[in-house]
DNA sequence: TTGGAATGTCAACAAGACTGACTTAAACTG
DNA sequence: CAGTTTAAGTCAGTCTTGTTGACATTCCAA
């Protein structure tokens, strides 16, 4: 199994892609493509006292304006302590905006503010061009390829949560 | 361009892969399968006093016995203070060696003992068997593809580091 | 009206990154 | 040989982002 020869079952399906050593080269190219998908967005982020956590707040917010703060605990995975640190500096600093819910009024309801979406628009202006300068050179096929082996990746919740946000969009 | 519509060329080209919202669900999935990708080793590394940060020291140090500290902070992209912390006390435990180098005696070459192998082991088997798993569901174009993905992603000088090694491996 | 849920806040803490300054030892170089 | 550079390690301090635990407030719903 892992000595390296590519091996071809009956129906012609090769299977080289499963050794150890395949799994391997898979596993770094996460790590290695992690740091160049964060590196663009936290450079511009150094510049200010924002992270990568503001930047992910910030992110979701656009992406499902009006969400609850639970609604994005749930979405971005951390505990509430930790996501208010972030929420409260992004409020002060009139990026968020947060309206108590009308139906509910123990829910707030995140917006971005005018500065907010300038600054949302940078990093992900940043983020896109790397993304998609890789899809241009890699090819549809290979894009189809990469979100089909990043979905089988993740937990269930985070796919569900994936394909809610996806369908949501566009 | 970002009308929501498939758009194809003379060439029969499919440009829908390039408009924003299909950038901005590939920009989500990778944040999603990053959490999975780690969350395995993540759990196993929480029972003891070890993070990330160690298994990342571990796996490239097993990728590449012998390697220097400074090889070692190219690959991992910290600073040596940082790495410095994360070995001295995988240094201390036994799970690394420190061996003055023969020809540099300025050197040192890192070397993975008997119970570091062991820790590896487990590690990287929690995590591969995730990415199996994903590699099996995804079938073999889309893993080239999603490889392919990845590599564009990277910045010039990661993707050397990740060609170097994966040509000192298998 | 009482219990539970959603939110927020305070405090303390830890991992893991950073900068800057400095030491030691070895190797290279003019 | 003297001076400089390189490799590694260390000390001190800071920052971001995560964690627990305890507690207050508000308000919906049984």
């Amino acid at each position: 199994m892992d000595d390296g020869r590519a091996t071809t079952t009956r129906g012609g399906e090769n299977l080289l892609f499963l050794t150890d050593e395949q799994l391997r080269q898979g596993i770094e190219a996460m790590f290695f493509a992690y740091r160049g998908f964060t590196a663009d967005p936290d450079r511009i982020l150094a510049d200010m006292a924002y992270g990568r956590a503001h930047h992910r707040a910030v992110h979701f917010i656009n992406r499902a304006p009006g969400t609850t703060v639970n609604n994005l605990l749930n979405i971005l995975g951390v505990t509430k302590q930790s996501l208010n640190r972030v929420l409260r500096t992004l409020i002060e600093d009139g990026l968020v905006e947060s309206r108590v819910g009308k139906s509910d009024k123990r829910e707030r309801h995140l917006f971005l503010t005018e500065d907010g979406h300038a600054l949302e628009g940078r990093l992900s202006d940043a983020q896109r061009a790397r993304m998609r300068a890789a899809f241009r050179d890699a090819g549809p096929e290979a894009v189809a390829g990469f979100r089909t082996v990043l979905e089988a990746m993740m937990d269930t919740e985070m796919h569900r949560t994936y394909q809610r946000l996806k369908e949501s969009g566009a």
